[in-house]
DNA sequence: TTGCAACCGGTACCTGGGTACAGGCTTACC
DNA sequence: GGTAAGCCTGTACCCAGGTACCGGTTGCAA
């Protein structure tokens, strides 16, 4: 039984071949069998792995913070670590912070737009601009999916 | 007369000194005056032209969307682009278009924690778990301030 | 058996927004 | 005039998540 080569499994996952490589340098995917002249032989399960990193990825996960969750999805028996349901809980909390962010900037780009604000300099130098200029700081320390 | 030194203004702008060269060099910062000895002597302004940049990179803005936003807010008079109203509301689409999209994000994370899942790995091989790993595509073309 | 596509490893590059360091000058103050 | 702090240029590095290129080998089908 021979397995996947890399190029069958990158096309049924819709990654690049590269990506492959990649992941397996960063721990997500094992090291794969090799044919007698050492081309990677994936076996069928792969691709639903990196459908999988696909999906976390898409939830706002890192790809160490995924490495994580499919390293303790095969052996959390004594219970080390976190499981999935308080990382997402935990991620949940992350996402929810950045939409209040996101909508305190749409709430500021409503006002400047409805100010008729069109000159940032001008603006900064008048009293009458709803633009922040002293308030800098950034609200959630980012929490956005690619 | 001598204007500021470059730690000077970074101090009173709240940035790093090298952040001053930086966005020199990106067109953001007009090369300002120098001293007899080469040392960089900065007008007074250039503290608020970085609250500027900084206000408007808070709203989502990249450099070179900021950069733009300078150079045409000075000889913006034959009407030559897009002033900043319309960026304002063009930004204001993108932002929004990432607020829905991380609540799509939010939503699935919800209904993961609530449908109890707790291995992305056994979760994609069954067929009652909410998260969608067919699902790959992205929503929005990243909106997100930094 | 031969020809070509696929694959190998290693390394470099990309985006975006900076930050750090080295080695040498300048400025300011006593 | 001494000395310390500040500034100069150039270059390299950081984060994350890949992507691209190169010269050399393998796999497979006609």
């Amino acid at each position: 039984m021979s397995g996947l080569r890399s190029g069958q499994v990158a096309d049924a996952a819709g990654v690049n071949r590269q990506t492959l490589r990649y992941y397996e340098r960063r721990g997500l995917l094992p090291e794969p069998e090799r044919s007698l002249g050492g081309h990677r032989l994936y076996p069928a399960e792969t691709v639903t792995v990196l459908k999988v990193i696909k999906a976390a990825q898409r939830l706002g996960f890192t790809l160490d913070e995924v490495a994580d969750l499919l390293a303790s999805g095969g052996h959390r028996h004594g219970r080390p670590d976190a499981g999935l349901r308080e990382r997402a809980t935990a991620k949940l909390a992350e996402v929810e912070a950045k939409i209040a962010d996101l909508q305190v900037i749409a709430a500021t780009l409503r006002a400047a737009v409805a100010a008729g604000c069109d000159d940032l300099v001008v603006c900064a130098a008048q009293q009458c601009c709803p633009i922040p200029f002293a308030t800098i700081p950034t609200g959630a320390p980012d929490a956005g999916p690619r």
